[in-house]
DNA sequence: TTATAAAAAGACAACGTTGTTTATTTGAGC
DNA sequence: GCTCAAATAAACAACGTTGTCTTTTTATAA
């Protein structure tokens, strides 16, 4: 590989010099700016990062450790927020999944600590407490998508309750005034923060609260589990005759769809169907749009960046805000 | 930050000595490495990667440039299958998206070469074909989910055409014999060659050619376009009358769904559904679970991590084989 | 015990860059 | 043309490691 000394040799001046330009030094006369710049050219010149690092003594890295237990894909876009302000600060974002199975959280922390990670994003794949090794605290850490019960880190997580409370909102004001909100299962946290907020939105527009049936609902891959949320919410509106349908995922919605067409009712006519996450494209795969509320990922990554990015030392406990998704489903 | 001379006089040897330890070198004594092993866990002690980088002349990096025109997320694995390995042989898999807005190739492929990468993975997140810029042959490349007209790289693609080949067979051999193949758009090198899979199926099976009609659809997330597909689907199976319905991808099969079952039909039991991707959960969402071909996404990663591993030269044309994941539509 | 070879540990240079100090060149003012 | 300060360039050390060579220690055989 070509160094420094060679570009120098080649431009006929002292390697220092060439160093200067590369580090855009105002002290190197035009004159020679330009062979050293004409040498690099046709050399090919490429400063060599680890060399510049040890010199420095500062690495220009910024961990991400991404706690994927779940296989949730949209999520990336917490890594896209991240990475997008690395690339513009020039900053290197190492991205590391960990899980139970493979790869160890002390595994990862340790490869960053190597490599001399300035700052480290721990990112959870859905809204959750996270309880930390203490390695950590050795340097700047902030939590994306997740938070610890100590607030010994700054976290930022989406906000819950403002995001139930809006869509409920917007169903009330649509018409909709009888709603069955199939929540998530309650033992996470987004499941019950959004029951409040649910009832929040029933309760400021003066709606009685027994016209909101609210349900958690068991979440698995699994097939089995499926039936069971269909005949449930088959069972729900026969008995309780919603107007709209509140579901906790878009996951759930697109079940609750099937569900509402097998009993010969029209979503979007009939009943209204809306949801939480904005889940890649199946919102807009079903029939008619589904009406969601779109998680900040991208915006959590970026502010988990640009915290550390500020050398912020606060404990800050930030909340993102969803994005109300209209399409045609209420 | 611990250095190698802190660890060496806190534990009373040269620092040569603790390099030799970090490095399991087996010309120390045991007494020595005890002392070493405990000065370094005393301390904290972490081998500065950059520093070794620039000595031992080896970055140990590998790229990963996502060519990230289409947002699918299931592509994901391709850098998972990198990944895993990377981390199982110590390597950093650097990875890089790039996009036509965003970040340029040149860009990506600079980065690399300032991180001293010794090896470039390209991948394309749906299989085409691509033109790489010439400074790729300054390092070892390969491709992965994508291939070069003139052959000058290795790259492994999926195996399209058997895929078709072995859903159409799967379908026959279940007694659907009058198919109707939603394919992609023929502009796509994968629409071509699973029109040949499918249209092999039906020869070997000795089954009129009459019976398969193919189609390409237009794919687009805008909603005008999911319309036009679903109209065309009622058409044909209106005129067509098939007893099974192949589609080009997941989502498309999900469309089908919908019409199939305003049809008043039944997916698996009066007429059946096959398609591509094994997309996320979408194939599992529906119900009955859709059957699909399983994209060799992680398997592609692997392979095309371990080519660099290996140091191979050859110029490998593989192809990955896609899985059959049988689920209740056909 | 001594000679000798093998094993282990140490000393020192080197990797490719940047920080710091020192030397040289340039240009302004007389 | 000369002086002197400012601007520029060069020299050299340093970053935290590993490679190579040298020295010291240990073990073995006579």
């Amino acid at each position: 590989m070509v160094t420094i000394k060679d570009v120098a040799a080649h431009a006929g001046v002292a390697f220092k010099t060439v160093s200067r330009v590369i580090n855009n030094d105002p002290t190197v006369k035009p004159k020679n700016r330009e062979k050293v710049l004409k040498a690099i050219e046709e050399l090919g010149y490429r400063p060599n990062r680890a060399a510049q690092m040890t010199r420095r003594k500062k690495s220009g890295v910024v961990g991400f450790i991404a706690d994927e237990l779940l296989r949730v894909p949209y999520t990336f876009d917490l890594i896209k927020g991240a990475q997008d302000l690395a690339w513009k600060h020039n900053k290197e974002l190492m991205v590391l999944n960990v899980n139970v199975d493979k790869y160890s959280v002390e595994g990862a922390v340790n490869h960053l600590f190597e490599h001399r990670a300035e700052g480290i994003i721990y990112a959870a794949m859905y809204h959750r407490e996270v309880q930390l090794p203490s390695h950590f605290s050795e340097v700047p850490t902030v939590l994306a998508n997740c938070y610890d019960s100590d607030g010994h880190y700054p976290s930022i997580v989406p906000d819950e309750q403002e995001a139930a409370r809006q869509i409920t909102a917007s169903m009330l004001s649509k018409g909709y005034n009888r709603i069955a909100f199939l929540n998530l299962n309650e033992n996470i946290i987004a499941a019950r923060l959004r029951k409040k907020g649910a009832e929040q939105a029933f309760a400021d527009a003066k709606q009685s609260p027994d016209n909101l049936i609210i349900e958690s609902v068991i979440i698995n891959d699994e097939d089995g589990e499926h039936s069971v949320t269909r005949n449930r919410a088959a069972e729900l509106i026969n008995s309780f005759k919603p107007d709209a349908i509140l579901c906790g995922q878009d996951p759930i919605a697109v079940e609750v769809y099937f569900v509402v067409q097998a009993l010969g009712l029209q979503v979007g006519k009939d009943i209204g169907i809306g949801s939480f996450d904005d889940w890649d494209i199946i919102p807009s795969l079903v029939q008619p749009g589904l009406t969601t509320m779109a998680l900040p990922h991208y915006e959590m990554g970026q502010w988990a960046f640009n915290y550390l990015l500020e050398e912020r030392t606060d404990k800050a406990k930030e909340t993102a805000q969803f994005t109300l998704v209209s399409r045609q489903s209420f």
